[in-house]
DNA sequence: TTCTTTTGTATTGTGCGCAATTTAATTGCT
DNA sequence: AGCAATTAAATTGCGCACAATACAAAAGAA
């Protein structure tokens, strides 16, 4: 049994905003994952990685600032990082609430191993980079006023 | 110790297109959760609402398919819709490999009490709502792409 | 028909993501 | 100094996502 399709429903799927970041998001992980996997990453963890290389060391609160994540995420894929060999949790002697996470040699080498994964996933998107460069300063300034919005995570 | 800020490093966090889509997608998740709550949905589920609203009984393949996502995830999100009296998930006798998802009457009258849910969490983007449905159709168009491209989930 | 292949869904195991809570350290107040 | 309030991270519990696998039904081939 099909219903209406009322053309203006404000509940129909593809008149949704969230709908399609939420595809994206998914595919994009999916697309990521066999080539993250030659690196022994996750996609999350590939996140903590770019922003480990360009700045370390950083606190867990930081890192979730950067990434909008909170520690009930980052604890414990933290933890697999650093079972791993790619990243250090320290106490921070100069306020012991704080754990500093740094890279290890191991995970500043990674970057150069690294290198070629945005061209390669980009390769296939088919489109002017300039379009793709559009969309991403689109969706940047929506997560500006999404984040401006939330309380969190978990705040 | 902070790293040198090359501003054509590929692997800059501000220069993928693939983490503001993936932090738009749990700050939007985020910001449905409590209005979503007070309907006994979570996210996903809602989406699932929508298909069903749109086009029911399906199956879960066509379900999966609307909404880019595997059986794998569908099976135990559509069992606790069921126990939450949303839908019926019945064997199609014509071919006993398929599940037919229905709405029950429980599930229909929800799409009364949804119907403000867009517009109240729309409300808060403070844009035009010409950019914001310019947005929309660019990312429908990359999860067009993104979904040509890839194989999954669990192909 | 018997056998193989394909198709549709379910199951298993791992890793997020987040709200809510807990624990511990620091800050602020008096 | 003593104590409440705040802050940082960890823990708990639940619900996704997905790869890999399993299984049963249907379709096809011999």
């Amino acid at each position: 049994m099909t219903e209406d399709q009322h053309p203006d429903d404000p509940l129909r799927l593809d008149r949704q905003i969230c709908f399609p970041l939420y595809a994206a998001s998914n595919l994009i992980n999916r697309l990521y994952r066999p080539v993250l996997s030659k690196l022994g990453l996750t996609y999350p963890q590939y996140l903590v990685m770019l922003a480990l290389w360009e700045q370390a060391p950083r606190t867990v609160g930081a890192l979730g600032e950067a990434l909008y994540l909170d520690s009930g995420t980052l604890t414990p894929l933290l933890k697999r990082m650093e079972q791993a060999g790619l990243l250090t949790r320290k106490r921070d002697p100069e306020d012991e609430r704080r754990v500093q996470v740094d890279l290890t040699s191991e995970g500043r080498a990674l970057k150069a191993e690294a290198q070629r994964v945005p061209e390669t996933l980009t390769a296939g998107l088919e489109g002017d980079p300039a379009d793709v460069e559009n969309l991403r300063d689109s969706v940047q300034a929506l997560v500006a006023t999404l984040s401006r919005h939330t309380r969190g995570p978990a705040d």
